[in-house]
DNA sequence: GATGTATTTGCAAACGTTTGCATTTTTGTT
DNA sequence: AACAAAAATGCAAACGTTTGCAAATACATC
């Protein structure tokens, strides 16, 4: 490893005896140069163990291919960022830019403070900005926004918003949960998450339409606040039934994780799931078949819903204007909810 | 948004009537220039929302700032990117390396083909590589080691290599879980898990060395190989159970994961945990102690090991050399196995 | 062989920073 | 007031690509 001589673009050129624009364009496959030229120089370059500095050609392009995934984390418990959907997300999205010819640089949102749209677009980091989840205020977010910066949101779609969100149909959703669970036979039906939060929200508003749909009016006491995660799921769900008794017979919980921590409260109080309480969680994260038992959910496509998003955002790299776009979800009946 | 005329270091310094280099010493805090300008220079620049265009600085310092962390993939599953463990490093490591300057550009083995070193160093796409995982071959990593990049493993630091892996002391680890279900009286312990990969070898080195000491000479019929998926555990131990039926009364399980899905293959045959079958797991993911019953495991703390690996990493960009480390593990007690 | 047109290459100027060195300004000493 | 030393600033040359334009070469046509 000769640091001081690294080979340069240059030094390959004069190395092949050609210029460097030939060296320059061959490499990047230009058909202005000869097909023959263009391989015998390619070659070189591999026998070299060459290859193109970024930080120039970047510095010449103004574009870096690369694009910063910031996941915008609501509370400060780091318990948040080891949801394992939104780290699919971050998976899947990496897979789909990398074919697309970018690059993901990771972020979060209690690391990167500030103005987003200048610490990665103007200071030429990256060439745009997926963000994972709205968070509580969408403040930043309208700020990147407005400065022009291609960004792509998951979030909740309906939401209004002046720029491009991918997310389910979570009404959708919870209207799919609720009334899965009426059809299995359930009566007083506990939602289990936060209807202050957007895409929650949309998933509570489905939930009561379906209630009043049967018939069975929305009553504010089935309606239990709770953060995304299944620590908090378990605590807030076993608290109910300590305080309240068995209230309910049956659960639309608003991510798996916290299905799982509901799971958890009530098998440790002998209370059969599905036969006393359906559960019915939403995500379809991998494990969700292997809970005991095994969860019915309601599926969210992440390889789906990524190739979308990194469409819209390579739309708006390409000067086009890009869309919201709602996503389809799937009802996937497992074994803690009882068929009809 | 005016993108045709980006403040750049010459606008800046225009408009403060001094020069480029005053203004670029200045907003890296630069004490050779008087306190007073440095403040006000900042203090314009944060007035006229300019950013340093990070292309042009790093062709100039040749440094990036980057880290590219990779994870190295075994099989082609999809499945496994999303082993909450993994991820979970992942995120750590970002917390630790931008609390350090630096940023993480995310990679996986499957779509990084080719030579490392020269993709993300020579290119000057990053300044250092973490590898999380040794994969099943290291030819990939002997190789970037040979080449001299900056190079930190996540894998077992007992295996022979010349760059620098940080990883738990696995034999420990398994040494420590044997024991703990002998002392809980179990007899005829299963080892889940493939002694073929080296962390795993590690551990399985631990379950046999345990069993020794306990008399219990090893039983090549209670080793188990298995991917480090729940679903494939899942199915290796129905598997057993049906060709051989329940010839153990205790399983190592060499991740949470793995413990899930043996979790699940038991209680489906109504197999009591822990008092038939007493369960122990590796990692101490979050959601480990929501497991019904909660699980016994052996935890490797990953926000410790993140930090390590990333001094490790800052060593060698500061041209010394750095050194594997061996991380403790503990033992974490819960309800999936019976105490002595 | 002359002419015109395609094809292939090379020249040289950017891209926006950082930094060694020279220069100017300030401060302190006699 | 003169001078030296210290502190603050500026000049200009890099860093390694890409690309518009000009130049050179190859090919075809008469």
């Amino acid at each position: 490893m000769s640091n001081e001589n690294k080979l340069t673009l240059a030094g390959l050129a004069k190395l092949a005896g050609v210029s460097t624009s030939t060296v320059s364009r061959a490499l990047n496959d230009n058909p202005l140069i000869k097909k023959e030229t263009r391989e015998s120089l390619q070659a070189l370059a591999r026998e070299n163990n060459f290859s193109l500095n970024r930080a120039a050609s970047r510095l010449r392009t103004q574009k870096t291919n690369v694009i910063a995934v910031i996941l915008n984390l609501i509370d400060d418990t780091d318990q948040s960022i080891s949801d394992p959907f939104l780290l699919k997300v971050v998976g899947d999205l990496n897979q789909v830019l990398n074919q697309n010819g970018y690059e993901l640089l990771l972020s979060n949102s209690h690391m990167t403070h500030g103005d987003w749209a200048n610490y990665f677009i103007s200071s030429s980091r990256a060439d745009g900005i997926i963000v994972i989840g709205q968070g509580k205020d969408t403040i930043e977010l309208d700020k990147v926004a407005k400065s022009g910066a291609p960004l792509v949101v998951w979030g909740d779609p309906n939401a209004e918003s002046n720029y491009a969100v991918v997310g389910s149909n979570n009404d959708l959703g919870g209207y799919l949960a609720t009334k899965h669970l009426l059809e299995g036979g359930c009566k007083r039906i506990l939602f289990l998450g936060d209807p202050e939060h957007a895409e929650m929200g949309e998933r509570h508003k489905g939930y009561t339409r379906a209630l009043k749909e049967a018939k069975l009016g929305s009553n504010k006491d089935l309606t239990l606040p709770c953060d995304i995660t299944s620590k908090v799921a378990y605590e807030k769900v076993g608290e109910a039934i300590l305080n309240k008794g068995l209230f309910f017979d049956g659960i639309v919980a608003t991510s798996d994780m916290v299905a799982l921590g509901a799971l958890k409260a009530l098998k440790e109080r002998y209370i059969n799931i599905p036969n006393d309480v359906g559960i019915i969680g939403f995500d379809d994260i991998a494990m969700a078949e292997l809970f005991h038992p095994a969860l019915t959910t309601i599926k969210q496509d992440t390889k789906l819903a990524s190739k979308v998003m990194v469409e819209q955002l390579l739309k708006q790299l390409n000067g086009q204007a890009a869309e919201s776009v709602v996503m389809d979800v799937e009802l996937i009946k497992r074994k803690s909810t009882l068929s009809n």
